[in-house]
DNA sequence: TATTTTTGCATCGTGCACGACATAATCGTT
DNA sequence: AACGATTATGTCGTGCACGATGCAAAAATA
């Protein structure tokens, strides 16, 4: 009798919000971006813009194809977004000599020296609930997932 | 001289993509969604609408409020969602007879029949590059920074 | 060389997320 | 009862994400 209650509890905790994955992750993700926008406000971008500087920072000159690849996005995500930092004067977009169809994206000046900012935007997330070495397997667990999905 | 390099790789390396923890955490999420997609455009909804739905098949007749607070969204994301939910038949929204300011979520008969496909759905994610015992062990890294942030 | 296919980027429409702000119902206090 | 504060929900504007689709340049093939 106690058996077939827990056996039907255990059923039924596969549909509980807080038992399945992708929740926390979904969750968890906007978490972080939330504990970043203050200094993210402060430095006038959002977070994928963030992201899209951080691929630069690591490697000047990069097309959107290779862009939208690290990233995991694609050129009709990118595209505005990417126009957005233009006119906010962080990158620039041109147009490939050798491909003609290929757009090469470079930072400016401005969007160079942003990258002295990312000790305090790392900062916001001193106190995130976990340790590092919790974080470090978290990241870990993570980048295997991606890794699985090319 | 070794040394001094590799200090300086180390630095480096804070600031690359892979190396941080906020990158995966938000490409991770969005894959799990992409898995979730081919049974749920199928089923005719969305993934945070999926959200909605678990939490209402666990509890149902749930105030805004409540649902805003499991789910850590905000009003102004959930009431057109919401709307949307209901122009599909799949809940009811309700004014409150106590108090006229907070409105009651329920199902419908076709919301509550979807809880059926729940395993279909979570079928998806089987090869997720992950073994079982990773996914219990992310799940718990990603709630305890859910927790921290109450 | 001509034609087909592929590639790189773009536009468009829909649906989140969320900050800022509005509004009405309720509560707390006097 | 009156009224200021709080609460629950909502509107509006902006910026992603992404499916569907378009288009021109480049590559592949006939």
């Amino acid at each position: 009798m106690k058996a077939v209650q827990k056996q039907y509890n255990k059923h039924e905790d596969a549909y509980k919000l807080e038992n399945q994955l992708c929740f926390p992750l979904y969750a968890a993700s906007r978490l972080v971006t939330k504990c970043y926008q203050p200094v993210l406000d402060e430095l006038g971008i959002t977070y994928p813009q963030y992201l899209v500087l951080m691929v630069l920072w690591e490697q000047d000159q990069v097309s959107l194809s290779v862009l939208a690849e690290k990233l995991m996005l694609q050129s009709n995500t990118l595209t505005p977004l990417l126009k957005r930092m233009q006119e906010t004067g962080l990158i620039d977009r041109v147009r490939s000599q050798q491909d003609e169809r290929s757009i090469v994206i470079s930072l400016t000046d401005k969007g160079r020296l942003l990258k002295a900012e990312v000790p305090r935007l790392q900062q916001q997330l001193q106190d995130i609930g976990i340790t590092f070495e919790e974080a470090v397997q978290l990241k870990k667990l993570l980048s295997k997932m991606l890794r699985k999905a090319e």
